[in-house]
DNA sequence: CAATATTAGTTGAAAATGTAACTAACAAGG
DNA sequence: CCTTGTTAGTTACATTTTCAACTAATATTG
């Protein structure tokens, strides 16, 4: 005999959340790969540095959530790619900052103006209102319980 | 000079659904991975065999979006564990029929109880009328443009 | 101030994923 | 039928992620 109370999968939010996510991250992921080569952390690092101004790696994992193995690889490779460089803290050396350089900025600026234009455009299919609830309901969800 | 446009990574869509499926995902997962060393591939080709009967794997990979090779490898994991066997179509000998056996079916039943207990909560969390907004563009944002 | 603990970050190995090439079965056109 | 194409699924290999152990620097404590 079936549950009683019927589990369905398509109202299951982890499921609904991780579709969603994956669908709309497969659809902007060729923004940052194919022009620049990138991985999504590796995105996700530079959009924090371009948009906070100068971290260590540290502040990055915690605000992202990134894992620092995660992000050490990911600032090895955009060390590669001459987009960002450490800089050592006399102060305290076990952490470095690091920083965009110019062709870093470029790709910032041009990156985060694709990603403001996706944005615009979920906007406009989902309407206002529902974005406005949906973002609310999200940053809800992002802290864990 | 910055972009007269400003883009605040905090609002853009498509990083905080990945990180609310991030989220709800580590929220969740222990529950399978934990009870029955399942991966998330193999929880969900358990719940769609438990949710939709007898599928062949293209099936599931269709309705799931799971790649080919995921899935296939997915199976193959719960076969070793016993939970799933397959059956032979005499009609069409490429695919296969996978049913859950009684053991694949116990932690279905098991597991799916525990996912309508974690959307119950999160519903309580979010509130109703919130709730089905948000499942309403999840849903949207699902099926690609 | 020496011993211990913590923090930031790196590295190597193992696990998981993605890509491409492959097999085997069926389908369709000539 | 027999070539060509398509479909379901597997396998091999490269890339990426995860996990655990490690280094080096700072903080704490007896």
């Amino acid at each position: 005999m079936p549950t009683s109370i019927e589990m369905d999968l398509s109202n299951f939010l982890p499921y609904l959340l991780n579709q969603a996510a994956d669908a709309q991250g497969a659809a902007f992921s060729p923004t940052y790969k194919d022009r620049y080569g990138m991985l999504q952390t590796e995105w996700r690092i530079l959009f924090h540095l371009g948009q906070y101004g100068d971290l260590a790696a540290k502040q990055i994992c915690d605000r992202a959530h990134i894992h620092k193995t995660k992000a050490s690889r990911g600032v090895s490779a955009l060390e590669d790619k001459r987009f960002v460089v450490r800089e050592e803290v006399a102060k305290d050396r076990r952490h470095a900052l690091l920083s965009l350089t110019a062709a870093g900025r470029a790709a910032y600026d041009d990156l985060s103006m694709a990603a403001a234009q996706f944005d615009r455009k979920l906007q406009e299919r989902l309407g206002g209102d529902d974005v406005q609830t949906l973002k609310r309901c999200l940053r809800a969800l992002m802290k864990n319980s």
